[in-house]
DNA sequence: CCGACATATCGACGCCTGTCTATATCTGGT
DNA sequence: ACCAGATATAGACAGGCGTCGATATGTCGG
């Protein structure tokens, strides 16, 4: 999916034109959240009680095989939307709530 | 697309889980904003100076042929994004904040 | 009424992406 | 050492989407 990480990388597009770079890297973060299984993952995470969940406690309420939740919380990852922490087997993830301001601050406001 | 208009749908996906309906009505509209092409119509429109653009001054800026502009002008005019006022053979777009604002209020804050 | 202009629609093509099954890798417990 | 559990990777397949050229529709001016 071409995932990168996101970065502050604009004004917000209510106030100056986008140039062409600009908007192709805001697409791009914007595209990791237009799947319904990564938004379900990232709301999640963020209403857990403890503030991290567990990778294999997610197959069954996705309702999605194990490999493509595991997918899909790579590509949260690597565009540093959720934060991996390895502890043995187990792959436990936090939200980050600064990359979320990010895009929410290039909606402008 | 499967493009549809931009609603106010859930609370913030910071304050509690999405259910799938939400999160795939969510992921619709990100999906609207998930393109380059889309996102510098819209900072265009809402830079510009008069507050409204006229499709036919679209093109050569974007480097897309017709056809494609006018495709994505309907996909953000769908979402509600954009309002299309024709006037005569000219189609004239003004942006509407309040959808905007409906997807950073989906993001939390 | 005709030609130029503005926009929308159609059909096709190529790429990207979400999904799966099968399999590999690594870890922890017994 | 072995087995079971958790996760990642590989490969394949189907559907979706952005793009274009060609064409249709509609509008203004002379």
């Amino acid at each position: 999916m071409e995932v990168r990480r996101i970065e502050p990388c604009c004004a917000p597009i209510t106030d100056e034109a986008l140039s062409a770079e600009q908007s192709q890297e805001l697409a791009r973060a914007f595209k990791v959240l237009s799947d319904p299984v990564r938004l379900r993952l990232l709301s999640l995470a963020t209403a857990a009680p403890t503030g991290e969940i567990r990778a294999a406690d997610l197959v069954a309420p996705l309702g999605r095989s194990q490999p493509t939740v595991s997918h899909h919380l790579s590509v949260l990852a690597d565009a540093g939307l959720l934060l991996r922490d390895q502890r043995g087997r187990e792959a436990w993830f936090r939200p980050v709530h600064e990359r979320l301001a990010v895009l929410r601050a290039a909606l402008g406001e």
